[in-house]
RNA sequence: GGGGGCGUAGCUCAGUUGGUUAGAGCGCCGGCCUGUCACGCCGGAGGUCGCGGGUUCGAGUCCCGUCGCUCCCGCCA
């Protein structure tokens, strides 16, 4: 705590920050009870409130009716104690607690407002059902692990604000009912009571907005953007989150690569998180690909991959000829001296099928030869060249998948993460941090047409001539495997934007009825600029070691997008639909 | 849309091959206890085994369906 609390009825000291300095004295403190110990003819009582523990001494002496008061708490009783600091005798010291050097030995005491028993224990770190945790999560959130998370992601915003504001970004909001500018996903819609028939839309991210601000003269813009997407959830996607959103004119990649890591690395220090100091490496898109088989790679661990086609290229094994005759590839990688059994093998071609592939082949080095079902379709120098281009040693294990290249490694890729975590290679204090940049500005989509790999904002680099082959002026920042944050810098003329909605396959008339007020401000003086998006949940949830940004949101919503504290979302009255000239198709899948 | 896991007391879980009255720890309630801090001791209450249906003499256990939570694929800056 900054600052103690204004003295007023209820207190004068925060609980957890009382300390020898104050003995003697008369203090006030208020709270939660967190547990009691009633000895019969002398009640402890840990009092917590956000700053920590305090223990009361009730003795059966204090005034009033304090000692009976104390017998009838129970935990998560709000009380207010009034008494006098004392040091505890030695051998009464509690090591486990930060203020377990004194204790309050109460005069008075309050009762402000009893308790339920809590559904869980709010003392203690067990598991507990989440769908349980969200019902009661004003209860949840007393919990010290979500109270950490919670002060944790205000230190890193805090952070984000300083550091930005002090080099000349300026805070501006956006709105949040929008029009519909789908960027890939799908939108909330909001329907307009005054314009019938027609919606607004909660925005995917600001990225129109700032963009503007930079046609604007803003030069340099944040905001800490609530975005919206109306997609399927995930431990690390809600359909609402948060993101640093940024936006700089007459920039290029370095200006704004260099801002962001002055930003991230004052926020990972503020949060005791060990990273490398910038500049951070860069990483292109095709590398990363090639050696992790990911285009967000964990890096803080090796096994990487290789491309062996032109090692075991003429074999006899059919499976592989085929693919490699079909413009496929075969990727591998050493996966070490390990011995796996038939069944976790099988396992390991569970997670390659997951990720599209067909299966694992494996191999184990046997002096210059293999030992595995498929040795006997290669030739020796075919094995021994592949072993080498692995870095392979007698007894490693070497697996292989067969596949169109991304496919194959991207299957690949995920077997590498699943071998990671199961053989434990994955260093627990050590942070790697590193820009993925040199994307392809295009890729082919579905319907045959291409789809941009960013957004369609982006500013390309190559010849519309040959989309496959253009790249796009876009930066992933990556840390620890999970993608943090990207960018770009954007088209800041009418023609190339034009041009990258053309070949996205969307018509003029579709991108003017779309995006023509996009088209329309580039017309006006549209400086060229750029910025990045950092998501703040997923920032938080790495920061602390969460495996989920439920874990780091007050409020989040289930796997079915519910809450079920307010039990939102749910059916509407009759009237609020037809003020909005709404009739349903079809009754309200559960009742109100 | 698809696949996997889970659902038993307030919480966390056990529950054998389908078999008599479904258990444990914590919590809760009552009693005792003046130095505990995961206080201790004694006693007690507490169950729609998620829900519905089926098979069976008999279902927490097997089958079908359904709901909820969760992880992943698809989808998603």
């Amino acid at each position: 705590m900054k600052q103690p609390p204004r003295s007023n009825i209820y207190r004068d000291a925060w609980c957890g920050e009382l300390a020898t300095d104050r003995c003697g004295t008369n203090v006030r403190v208020a709270g939660w009870v967190n547990r009691r110990r009633d000895h019969g003819g002398l009640i402890f009582i840990d009092l917590r409130d956000r700053s920590g523990i305090v223990q009361l001494v009730i003795h059966p002496q204090a005034s009033g009716d304090a000692f009976a008061l104390a017998e009838d708490l129970r935990p998560e009783h709000v009380v207010s104690a009034e008494g006098e600091i004392v040091k505890r005798a030695p051998n009464q010291v509690n090591p486990n607690l930060a203020t377990g050097d004194i204790e309050l030995h109460v005069r008075s005491l309050r009762r402000l407002a009893a308790s339920e028993t809590p559904p869980f224990p709010v003392d203690e770190e067990v598991d507990v059902d989440e769908n349980i945790r969200l019902t009661y999560r004003y209860v949840d959130l007393r919990r010290r692990r979500m109270q950490e998370a919670l002060l944790l992601r205000d230190t890193v915003v805090q952070t984000m604000r300083q550091s930005l504001g002090a080099v000349d970004f300026a805070e501006i909001e956006t709105p949040i009912m929008t029009r519909s500018t789908p960027e890939g996903a799908r939108d909330f819609l909001v329907p307009a009571r005054l314009q019938p028939g027609s919606w607004y839309a909660l925005p995917q991210s600001p990225q129109l907005f700032k963009q503007l601000l930079m046609i604007s003269g803003y030069e340099r813009y944040y905001q800490i953007a609530r975005c919206f997407r109306d997609e399927d959830l995930r431990a690390d996607r809600q359909p609402e989150f948060t993101q640093l959103d940024m936006e700089m004119a007459f920039v290029e990649e370095d200006d704004v690569i260099a801002v962001t890591e002055h930003v991230m690395h004052a926020v990972f220090q503020a949060g005791g998180f060990a990273t490398a100091p910038p500049p951070w490496p860069r990483l292109s898109y095709e590398e990363a690909m090639l050696r992790f088989g990911s285009d967000r790679p964990d890096t803080r661990f090796g096994m990487e991959l290789f491309d062996i086609s032109e090692h075991l290229r003429g074999s006899e094994f059919r499976v592989f000829e085929t693919v490699l005759s079909n413009g496929g590839a075969v990727r591998a990688l050493n996966a070490g001296p390990r011995e796996m059994s038939r069944s976790e093998l099988d396992g390991l071609s569970e997670v390659v099928q997951r990720h599209g592939g067909k299966a694992v082949a494996h191999a184990t080095v046997d002096a210059d030869v293999w030992r595995s079902p498929i040795a006997k379709f290669f030739t020796g120098h075919q094995m021994a060249s592949a072993t080498s281009a692995l870095g392979g040693a007698e007894g490693d294990l070497l697996l292989f998948v067969a596949d169109e290249p991304r496919t194959a490694a991207e299957a690949l890729g995920a077997l590498r993460l699943e071998l990671g975590r199961r053989f434990g290679l994955i260093p627990r204090d050590r942070h790697d941090v590193l820009w993925v940049v040199d994307f392809p500005m295009f890729e082919p989509g579905e319907d045959g047409a291409w789809g941009a790999v960013h957004h369609p904002f982006t500013a390309p680099s190559g010849s519309f001539e040959d989309p496959g082959a253009m790249k796009s002026r876009a930066y992933d920042l990556i840390v620890d495997g999970w993608e943090l944050g990207g960018g770009s810098i954007r088209i800041n003329t009418p023609e190339v934007q034009q041009q990258v909605f053309k070949v996205i396959g969307l018509s003029e008339e579709e991108a003017d009825r779309r995006f023509g007020f996009l088209l329309e401000a580039l017309k006006y003086g549209a400086p060229p600029h750029g910025g990045i998006a950092m998501g703040l949940d997923r920032i938080v949830a790495l920061m602390g070691a969460r495996d989920s940004i439920r874990e780091v949101i007050a409020f989040p919503k289930t796997a079915s997008g519910g809450d079920p504290l307010t039990g939102a979302p749910a059916p509407v009255d009759e009237q609020q639909l037809r003020e909005l000239g709404l009739r349903l198709t079809a009754p309200p899948a559960k009742p109100a």
